[in-house]
DNA sequence: CTGACTGCAAACGTTTTGCACGGTA
DNA sequence: TACCGTGCAAAACGTTTGCAGTCAG
């Protein structure tokens, strides 16, 4: 299980009961949405506000512990940062699955065209997940 | 330019002088979020509501003729549906510029890992253009 | 002429803020 | 103990909606 509490302490952040209970179920929940993430902070923590749950997400999001993900038709999405990855989402179930994969040849095919310096890439495709394309 | 009375009367939406406004400040602006829109549409046309900007926006994205670019840190931003291309974004400036590239490579590389359909892709890089990169 | 569209204002849901209190380091 | 972080309630914000009047086809 990842030590938020250090990451917290190395980024001036206070490790509260609040926020390690955000990133617990962020970790868990892979990707998730403010409501719903909501509900599954107040099993664990009753007491917190959504007040909180916002102005934590945006102070984790500028230290950059976790990443917005923004989808089409869909709520803005919270992940813990994790390796470069992309996005798969599925337009059936909405769901959003990982997928590690090199972008070399991508990057580099910019750069021959454009004097562009890149720093970071989203990149999502959407789509039939398996398990729907399979429920046809 | 492109005839936009034609398109709307296609999709079965009249050619309001409104929505006309509307597509043509976006032809020009390439990328533009909704309240600078709205300060350019009033010029032309003074008298028109921002509900009836929401509502033709909406309108629009859904019958595909104008696509909403989701990007971090930034307004929902929109343009005039074109060929697929990636977007990339200025870090500093904020500026959107357009790309063809072939991604036929990253397309395959997925499918060879994953039983998932890939029906549309949305790619942004994140960086520095070469405008800002002259200005250091 | 008629249904689609618009403008206005009010309603709505989401996110942010001010303030007093509480908890971490 | 000092100050960052929290909870609550209110405010601010962006977006949608109901309705009566208007306009494109």
């Amino acid at each position: 299980m990842t030590d938020f509490k250090t990451i917290l302490q190395h980024k001036d952040l206070k490790a509260t009961h609040q926020r390690l209970v955000i990133l617990e179920e962020l970790e868990k929940a892979k990707h998730i949405d403010i409501d719903k993430l909501y509900n599954l902070v107040i099993s664990s923590c009753p007491t917190l506000s959504k007040a909180t749950l916002y102005r934590n997400l945006n102070e984790l999001v500028s230290k950059d512990i976790i990443t917005e993900v923004k989808v089409a038709n869909q709520k803005n999405m919270y992940e813990t940062t994790k390796l470069p990855h992309i996005h798969l989402i599925c337009k059936k179930c909405g769901s959003i699955e990982d997928e590690v994969i090199d972008t070399t040849f991508l990057l580099n095919e910019v750069s021959k065209h454009r004097n562009f310096q890149i720093e970071a890439s989203s990149i999502s495709l959407s789509g039939i997940c398996e398990k729907c394309l399979t429920k046809v």
